[in-house]
DNA sequence: ATGAAAGCGCTAACAC
DNA sequence: GTGTTAGCGCTTTCAT
């Protein structure tokens, strides 16, 4: 198709007889120069009739701001795209971003495309910063973008990096549920983690579920600690192989929903029952996790404030008022359902 | 933060001792001018010495293309955000769209909204084009937006208006859902519904339902069907209902899996057992569905494809090469998992 | 093979 | 109050 022919500021003042800037100033409400009425209306009226919108790359040409923010995923398709987290996120952010007149740029970086250079979205005035989902610390791009003062906000944390971010509170969280198990009389409760330790929140999360154990001095037994990786079906391994181990836990915290949704079916393939036989208690509070059978009882994650901070954050730093808290840690709460139980008398 | 300096086309001319033009031809690898080779080096030399990178806003004020497409989303959020369907349409066009060297600008649609104008994308020049989910007929922007001849894909499907789009065939998975139980030997099925019947796609798979009962000269009886409303409660809503008709229904059919998490639930909670009690046959196959108690068959929805396929047309229509056909409908599949059997001999 | 110059549509400083 | 004008950084035609 061909490109529409534009309306200008320029046809609205002929249109109107007045200037372009004239024009200008009445579209924006310009109130330093005071213009009468009858001009204002006139000109309006042009637009109106002309259906004038203003060229947004004209504007950002000369005003040197684009308006937009990208917001740059990190990470694999399985953990992104398969879980219920990111479109909440991206619904707090385009909510918060869109209340100050913000855009949102989605960048997703496919994993087996090593070069992306998404620094270019900022290089290239694309947009005016970046929020980025599950930075790798590994990630040359990001640590560079961030030595040339580009503003940027994480969403998740990088250690010993000085990049401001928001993240969830993982060691609490873990700890919280930990030690709702043990006072529920637990004492011999297995972990399976979300990911693999390389990633943050998983250690994080590992490191919160040692602590409640060490504080109820409870020995942490490392055989009682398998691997997830994002999916039900790492779940469903992790499971299978923590019923091997003797004696059996009588608990079992699984640090991602997802994952647990996994677990939940290699026990019922194991003929035991939850909450009865063992208990079960997740991480992040997928909505359908009221749902499974049993409802699982869950550390909820506030996913859409994670969106909204982050956001919020940058704008900020956008607008540059005054320096902005480098980081946030958002809290967790417990979500009780029906999935643990006392362990049985034995 | 103040603007950071940009380093201009300018000054890597002046550096390497050329004219900007020459800068311009050397980077955008213009063949037209043949360049010696000893200028282009410079050049280079020059843009990497400063770290130049060209302003894409300037490029897009004199080229007439933003090479952005806009990802309108006019959907509720329980619709949107709580299922696992729109991370991969999202994925599946964030793809499409990079592969030609476009970017996505997401904007969803609060509910509560009602003149959000997204048509000022287009209009302020904002995007090249607008990709749409979830279209509603009574959306007096879309339809201007498309009398003025801006380039728009749906994905879902419009009655009566002629935009092109791509779509599920909803009819077709939803008959394929309804003969499986049939052939199962199935002959008094409940139907569950995604949502209201005021959606397309949901009085599409009602439509497949009918034909799929007909067909087998089954009499349609509409005491069997209920109104799913997006979510899990809904579900369990309908099936609690339904479980109250005589003689009960010996399968159901449930248009949305997350619909039907709640449905299993209802069943669970009534104390019949899936599928020796009564058989359940969703649709969506989403991520979680086969590991769900029992694991759920289900109608598979090519969600990636949906996005990859919405931002093939849109892109198509963009580079205008030559017409594009108006839609597409994308076939489903069935994927056999342990929720239906024949019905009980009775 | 390289350079000069004309815009793209807008904002904003400055003049009248 | 309103108009004139100078760019913003780039692409691209036309001279040289």
């Amino acid at each position: 198709m061909a490109t529409r022919k534009r309306v200008t500021a320029q046809d609205v003042a002929r249109l109107a007889g007045v200037s372009r800037t004239t024009v200008s100033f009445v579209l924006n409400n310009v109130t330093d120069m005071r213009i009468s009425e009858e001009t204002r209306q006139k000109v309006l009226e042009a637009a109106r009739l002309l259906n004038y919108h203003p060229d947004a790359v004209a504007r950002r040409m000369v005003t040197g701001r684009t308006r937009v923010v990208g917001f740059v995923l990190r990470q694999s398709p399985e953990q992104a795209f398969a879980d219920l987290f990111l479109p909440q996120v991206l619904n707090g952010l385009s909510q918060a971003a869109a209340r100050q007149g913000y855009q949102v740029l989605f960048e997703p970086i496919p994993p087996d495309q090593p070069n992306t250079m998404y620094s270019r979205l900022v290089n290239e005035r694309h947009v005016d910063g970046i929020i980025l989902s599950g930075p790798r610390f590994d990630d040359e791009d990001l640590l560079r973008l961030h030595r040339e003062g580009a503003p940027l906000v994480l969403i998740g944390r990088l250690p010993d990096v000085e990049i401001p971010y928001v993240d969830v509170d993982n060691i609490g969280g873990a700890r919280m549920a930990t030690e709702y198990l043990i006072q529920k009389g637990h004492r011999r409760i297995g972990l399976i983690t979300n990911a693999p330790l390389s990633y943050t929140a998983s250690a994080e999360r590992l490191s919160g579920y040692r602590q409640a154990l060490e504080a109820a001095g409870l020995a942490f037994d490392e055989t009682l600690v398998r691997y997830g990786n994002f999916t039900p079906h790492s779940g469903y391994q992790a499971m299978a192989a923590l019923l091997q181990v003797r004696p059996l836990p009588t608990a079992v915290f699984v640090a991602s929903d997802t994952v647990a949704l996994g677990a939940l079916q290699a026990i019922r393939h194991a003929g035991l029952r939850i909450p009865s036989d063992i208990s079960l208690i997740g991480f992040d509070d997928i909505p359908l996790a009221g749902f499974l059978d049993p409802p699982l009882t869950t550390i909820h994650l506030p996913a859409f404030n994670l969106g909204w901070e982050a956001a919020e954050m940058l704008l900020q730093r956008l607008s540059a008022e005054e320096a902005t808290p480098p980081y946030r840690l958002l809290a967790t709460h417990l979500v009780e359902r029906e999935s643990c139980a006392p362990p049985r008398k034995s």
